[in-house]
Order: C-alpha cells, then sequence, then structure tokens
DNA sequence: GTCTGTTGACAAACCGGTTTCATAAAACTA
DNA sequence: TAGTTTTATGAAACCGGTTTGTCAACAGAC
C-alpha cells in the first residue's frame, strides 16, 4: 500500500543506509572511503546496492565539518562581466572540476567595502583558500589574512608592496614601454593615456608607470599631462577628452593609449561619436583583445593578455598551497603579452 | 611573557568564546543569533567583547549541518567566458549580495556529463538551490530533481518540453520572426542562418524555429536548406561556408543571421577574411550585444538581450521557491529582447 | 514566610558524517 | 589445545554550531 504522500523523506542520510544494509555507520563510512581492506566482500556489495537503491550521496558539508576543510576556493573577482575576470574564472574553473574542487564566486563590484565583507563571507563558509582580483584598497585586510596562514593567492593584481603574497599577473610593465616607444617609431607625438573607473590597482598604476617612463624617455613629456581619466556614467565624457586631447595639439599626430578593454571599447565610442578618423593622425591601441579588435577597421593595435592562463596558474598554485607544498616565499609569476600590431597604429 | 610560536591555535570557536566570556555556549549562540531577550546586558557585552578580541567568526558549516540548510545558491553555466553568461552571473550575484546568500559557480563547458556531474557536485555540497544554464540534454535529469523538490529555476534555456520547471528567459520567437521579416521589407532575397556550437539549446531552436517560420512564410524558401553550421575549431570551416552561401546565389541579395553573440563575432571574422562587404549585397545581423556591434562599420544590426535581468529574476525566483513562496504552478518569465538597426542590414 | 512567575543561564541532544578504540570471530602458530 | 594474530565490525567521541528542557535565583503576591 503506497505511503500518504508517497513524499520521500528527503534527505538519504548514512545511518538510514546502515540500517538497511544492517551494519553500522563506521562500516557505511569506510565503504565510503574505500577503505576496503577492512570489509568483506559481502558487506561491500551490500551497502553498493542500498547506496544505489537509496539514491544516496554524502552530505559534503557533513564531511567538511568532521576533516575541517571543505574542499571549496574561494574566487573574489572586481568585475565578473568583463572577459578579462570571466575568462580568468573559466581557467580557476577547470582546475577546480580536476582536482575535485568547488568554486564559490563572489563579484565585488570594484567596492572596496564590498571585497571585505565578500572575502569575510567566503571565509566564514570554511573555504579551503581564496583567489582574489582585489580593488587595491585593502591591501592590509589581505596581508592580515596571509599572515592567519590563509592560502591566498592575487590574480592579476598585486599589492602596492608587492612580494608579499603569492601573485599570477601578466607582464604590464615592459609591453606597455614597448608599445608607447613604437608609437614614437611611427611618428606619433603626442600620446594620451586613457582610463576609466578604479585608479587603485596594481596593472593600471605598472601601466601608467610604463606609460609614463616611455613618454618622458622618447617623447620628453610628462605623463601626468597626457591622463585622461573619463567617467563611464557621464555618457559625454568620454568624447569630450578626446576632443580635448584633439583641440589641446591642433595639427598633431595623436595617438591614445587604453589601458584596458573596457576602457577600449568605451573610447572606441567615444572616437566614433566624436567624428574622430583612426589611423595616421590619431591612432589608437591598449590592452586586452576580446575577440572583436581585428574587426573594427582598420583593426586596432592591442596588447592581448592570457587569462585563462592566470586563472588556470592562481589555482594550482593555491591548490599547492593548500597542501602546503610549493617553494617557502612569496611567487610572483609573471605572464607574458603580445603586442599585437593592426592597422589603428602606423607610421607617418 | 609571549608563547612559543605566537601561532594563533587558528579556528576560534564559539567554546573558546564561551569560555573565555565565563558563560556557556548555548549563551553565546544566544547573542550570535540576537536572542537578546533572554540575555542580561551584563553578559551581552562581555559576550561582545571577547568575540571582538578573538575576532571570532561562526563557522558557517556547523550552522549549515544543524540547519540543515546552507544559503548558498548553486550556478551551473555552459560557458562563463561568454558575456551573456558572465552577466547572468552578475545578477544572480548582485541578488546573493543582498539576500546574504553565497554562489557557488561550475561551467560545465557544454558538456552534457560534465552538467550532471556538476549539479551532483553542487547538491552534495546542500546548495539550497539551482540556476542551470542547460546544455540541453539532460532534460530528464533535470526534471527528476523537480521532482525530488530540489528548487531549481532554468536560466535562459527550458526543456524541450517547457512548462515544467521554472523558467526565466528572453523572447527569441517573436523577436527573431521580426528579424527576418525585417529583412525580407528590405529586399533581400535569400537569408542563411549561422550557427555553431550546441545544437540542442532551446534558445537555439527557437530561433531557427522562428527564422524557419519567417523564411516560409516570407521568402517561401525552406530553412533547412539555409541552415549553416561551422565548426569553431576548423579556423577555415566558416569562411568556407560563407563563400558557398555566396556563389550559391550569385547576383542575389544575401543575408546572414548569427544564433548568437559568440557565434556573430566568428562569423564576421570569417566575413572579413572571406572579403565580403557587409550592408547592401549582404546583410549581417543576429543575436546579442556586447559593446563592438555599432563599432564595427557599417554598424550590425542586433537583437539585444537584458541577461543581467535574466539572472536577477532567475536569482529572485530561486530565493522565494526556497522560501517556499511564489505561485504554485511553474512559472515561465520571458523579457523582451530588442531590434538594434544599424547600417548592416540597408534596403536596396 | 510560603507560593507563584519571571529571568538568565546551562547541560545535553542533535545535525551527518569520520575516526579511534575495543572486540568477537576466524585463522594461524606452536 | 591453548595462545596469538588477523579480519570484520561496531560503539562512542568528535567536528562547531543550534535548540530543547531544566533549573536556580530572585521578585512580587498573599
Amino acid at each position: 500500500m503506497p505511503e500518504k504522500g508517497d513524499q520521500q523523506k528527503k534527505r538519504v542520510t548514512i545511518d538510514q543506509v546502515a540500517a538497511q544494509a544492517g551494519v553500522s555507520k563506521t562500516t557505511v563510512s569506510r565503504y565510503l572511503n574505500q577503505r576496503y581492506d577492512a570489509l568483506s566482500e559481502n558487506t561491500r556489495q551490500r551497502i553498493h546496492q542500498v547506496i544505489e537503491e537509496l539514491n544516496y550521496h554524502p552530505n559534503r558539508i557533513a564531511q567538511s565539518l568532521k576533516a575541517r576543510n571543505s574542499r571549496i576556493l574561494g574566487c573574489l573577482v572586481s568585475d565578473i562581466s568583463s572577459p578579462f575576470s570571466s575568462i580568468i574564472v573559466k581557467g580557476i574553473n577547470s582546475v577546480c572540476t580536476q582536482a575535485g574542487y568547488q568554486l564559490l564566486l563572489v563579484d565585488s563590484e570594484d567596492d572596496p567595502e564590498r571585497e571585505r565583507t565578500g572575502i569575510q563571507d567566503l571565509l566564514e563558509n570554511q573555504v579551503d583558500g581564496l583567489i582574489v582580483n582585489t580593488t587595491g584598497q585593502n591591501d592590509e585586510y589581505l596581508l592580515s589574512l596571509h599572515q592567519r596562514g590563509i592560502p591566498l593567492v592575487l590574480a592579476d593584481r598585486c599589492l602596492s608592496a608587492p612580494g608579499m603574497i603569492d601573485t599570477v599577473a601578466t607582464e604590464n610593465y615592459h609591453i606597455t614601454y614597448q608599445c608607447i616607444t613604437y608609437l614614437r617609431g611611427l611618428g606619433y607625438e603626442r600620446v594620451a593615456f586613457f582610463t576609466q573607473g578604479n585608479r587603485y590597482v596594481a596593472p593600471r598604476i605598472l601601466r601608467f608607470q610604463a606609460y609614463s617612463d616611455a613618454l618622458r624617455e622618447n617623447f620628453h613629456l610628462a605623463g601626468e599631462e597626457y591622463m585622461y581619466q573619463f567617467d563611464l556614467e557621464n555618457s559625454g565624457d568620454c568624447v569630450e577628452k578626446l576632443r580635448a586631447f584633439r583641440e589641446r595639439f591642433p595639427g598633431q599626430r595623436l595617438a591614445v593609449f587604453a589601458v584596458n578593454g573596457v576602457t577600449m571599447l568605451h573610447m572606441l565610442q567615444g572616437i566614433q561619436n566624436a567624428g574622430i578618423h583612426i589611423g595616421r593622425d590619431f591612432g589608437v591601441c591598449g590592452f586586452d583583445d576580446w575577440g572583436w579588435a581585428d574587426l573594427i577597421p582598420p583593426g586596432i593595435t592591442t596588447i592581448t593578455q592570457d587569462s585563462w592562463e592566470v586563472g588556470r596558474r592562481a589555482a594550482e598554485l593555491l591548490l599547492k598551497r593548500i597542501r602546503g607544498a610549493g617553494p617557502s616565499g612569496p611567487v610572483y609569476e609573471e605572464l607574458p603579452n603580445r603586442l599585437m600590431i593592426r592597422g589603428s597604429t602606423v607610421s607617418g
């Protein structure tokens, strides 16, 4: 006779399996953990069958509580909607999948406050380690975590005092320097540095530093005077700043450098709106290459980053740390970037 | 006198707080859960102070075990690196943040097998509910989960037998039909349907259906004969198919429709490589608008989807289900899409 | 001065697993 | 045949919280 609601009692527990199989939970636990050496063929079979019948799956939370580790990695990114971040996450995911770890994700929306509470949440959830794409305004907090012995790897963004915490990033300085120098070689006379959003993150600082150095050494110009920070909320702002740049140096060959892909996209929008022609008189280049750079005529010169690999390596490194392996001191891994020269930067 | 290694014992527990404050763990627990009614001002103060001192944070895993819920949502996407997915995740994240939930993420890489094991993993981790962007090849499995009473919301992709499980999606059929019909109005004579990747997902099926219907009714053509599926692995494949399409109908005004943004990007690449001129003789349009569509001349006509809102609503709905609220039957939410007409589709 | 009601706090059980230690039965040794 | 080892298993403690049931201390009522 079928039961009233036929509602399964939900949640099959190890006790039920034990009862049904006529053994103790210890024995079932042994089975689950493949300690077959101390299990008779007979009981093993019976337990196996009961587990199938009941469709039993052990409760990882209970396991984690006892084991004092969760097999979960925490990941905090500043903006998951940026391809740069989401591809990092994809890299992390691939390692997790392979290593049997889960991935707890938080998007801080580039808010330092939210970054701290987000990490706090991850920690309360007992993640075994953290991969953080920091806003750059929580250095002390991150250091304190590191000192508490929490496995922590920074992805793409290092602290202002580098060398303290494991970091996987891409090479920013030299490629930027190279790019700006290359512009000089093409005959561009002024190069502006366009940026937007968070001004504290390490890559941006490094890129500006390199830009600034290259500008000084190749153009004898001061970077500070050619940095344009526009506001995304204010849609006209970028156009205005582009116009301002152009009107400041009439008749000269100008170029702009975008600090990253998101900036580039908005800048290109602005260039279009301002009716500026890309090429000989207005060179365009910048970081990131997300598939459209060579579709926008005359092809945008970019610096391409392998963010998937950043994610992969960060996750690998973190797992090593969790296992207590890896070098004793902090690791700094820097992946090479490539300058993809296209038609948006041409010699006069 | 400082202790030997000065190494904190790691992990502060409620017992330590209780001991230090000279009360029982029951009392501390009351404090943590704001059951102040049965707490003297005095004890409350003392506990507060000890918690600060010890920097105590309760172990969510222990709480979850007892509470039998984890305050974690599980999310499975087919490809986190696609802006469509990552923006959905961003929407979900915003709800989680606000509601005090965490987000456990899995990228199935569009593999049905990996989708099942991924969901299994999420479930073993006791997520309170699931948001799934299914590959479309696990309908039975998903239904079984639903029948087991697991809160489950499908994001963007419904089952082949719709109406069984809560779904948040965007409107595919009419907007596609409208787009194809619009092409007819412009005087295009043949419209090809370009696609790539997973052929089982609901949006793709619906879009092809709409395309096919519109083609039959407006062009008196059979959609099956104009569907081109190219292979991403084989870089020349797309170019070949574009050329084949063009050579099939010399002298006619042709147009192509890309099933989604990733397809569009590769198709545009192919168009460029094939040396095809976009516009009067070769119209281009398709789904998704990720910021570059109006930068590629003459501006690509797109159907824009609000994937952030898909994520937000899916998460809201899931939370309702978890709380046992919401309508009794399955919900199907369909968000409107917009046709953004640009220069890539013009009248003759 | 007893009776009742309220307040503040605790001991113990519980969540669902793992692990340690003990033990009965079987197998081997001398 | 008694002693020893091995094998298969279970009882109980534990992980770090929450919850239930109990109770002492004190207040006010009569």
